[in-house]
DNA sequence: CAGATTGGGTTCCAAAAAAGAACTTGTCAA
DNA sequence: TTGACAAGTTCTTTTTTGGAACCCAATCTG
């Protein structure tokens, strides 16, 4: 499978890949929550090569994630802004750094915290049922065709070998 | 930035991708999430050259996110699972996944469906607040140094531009 | 018992993407 | 008139992929 035909997948992971899933998208997008909004400050934060940087958020905005809107004219100057599109992939992003601050910090902790404005503490993402509120977690959960799936799809069943299955 | 420098970065998506932000590891851990784990499985549904794939298993296995383990011996055959801390990455992708149903699916619908089998409903996540509960939004967070920031580590302000801020 | 098959890889070459550095463009200020 | 700034674009070199072929040990198959 080639890169650009991942966004015709009959699977929201891979639609979502192919417009978040390369080497640097996700890390530009860090910097956009963070409030960076200008080429130069990407450019200098992430170490990223200019042409690289001017193609994600080229594509970025194309995807309608990100909006390019001037913030002075003569000479004419763009910043760019997450869309409410952009901002809904803040759950996404908050999942990782969590796996992250979980698994991938030493024993001085996480670099960063996240405090909630609403109720003033440092706090860390439950993701929960939309139906019963409990936490979810992989385990509890099934997979079955949706309305968008091709006709004659077939979810892989549970394999019947005799793994050590302790 | 090289790809390899990521891990030592004082950020914890930086370390996340490290671990899964290329272009198939995703991917191949959504296979994991329906039960596949087996080598010519993987590349079979992925479309995924070989080697590629080879590299992949290799490293999320040393990464601790897989195990493998064989199945059968004589011939000695082995199957990759995912560990506890794979599993706790089902967030991450759940959350990628529903910024696709929501945003990348077409007037179909999504493809797949997920059912909570502790409710029995077919459900989305919900991002919620480990104090309060309430579902987190990006405008509701702020960011700041935790135990493990370098020395001297600033948070960029927010800029003070006269942008259109309509 | 020779030959094909299966599972899980490795090797090789060509094509695509990223790194790094230099060059461009429009505008203003000294 | 020269320099600086922001935001790109162009060029060359290195890394990663894609695609196909090959390897190998242990069964099946005839």
């Amino acid at each position: 499978m080639r890169w650009e035909e991942l966004d015709r997948e009959p699977c929201s992971l891979a639609r979502t890949l192919s417009v978040v899933g390369d080497r640097w998208t996700l890390l530009v997008l860090r910097e956009c929550f963070l409030r960076i909004r200008r080429f130069e400050e990407f450019e200098q934060r992430l170490g990223i090569a200019r042409h690289v940087l001017a193609d994600r958020l080229k594509k970025l905005t194309e995807a309608g994630v990100l909006e390019k809107t001037p913030y002075q004219e003569r000479p004419r100057r763009e910043e760019y802004r997450l869309t409410e599109k952009g901002l809904a992939l803040y759950p996404a992003l908050l999942a990782l750094l969590d796996w992250g601050d979980k698994f991938m910090s030493g024993k001085e902790g996480p670099p960063l915290l996240r405090r909630h404005k609403t109720c003033g503490h440092v706090v860390h993402a439950v993701t929960t049922c939309s139906e019963c509120g409990e936490a979810l977690d992989a385990r509890a959960m099934t997979a079955e065709p949706g309305p968008g799936a091709p006709a004659g799809f077939v979810l892989p069943q549970r394999p019947s070998n005799k793994a050590v299955d302790k």
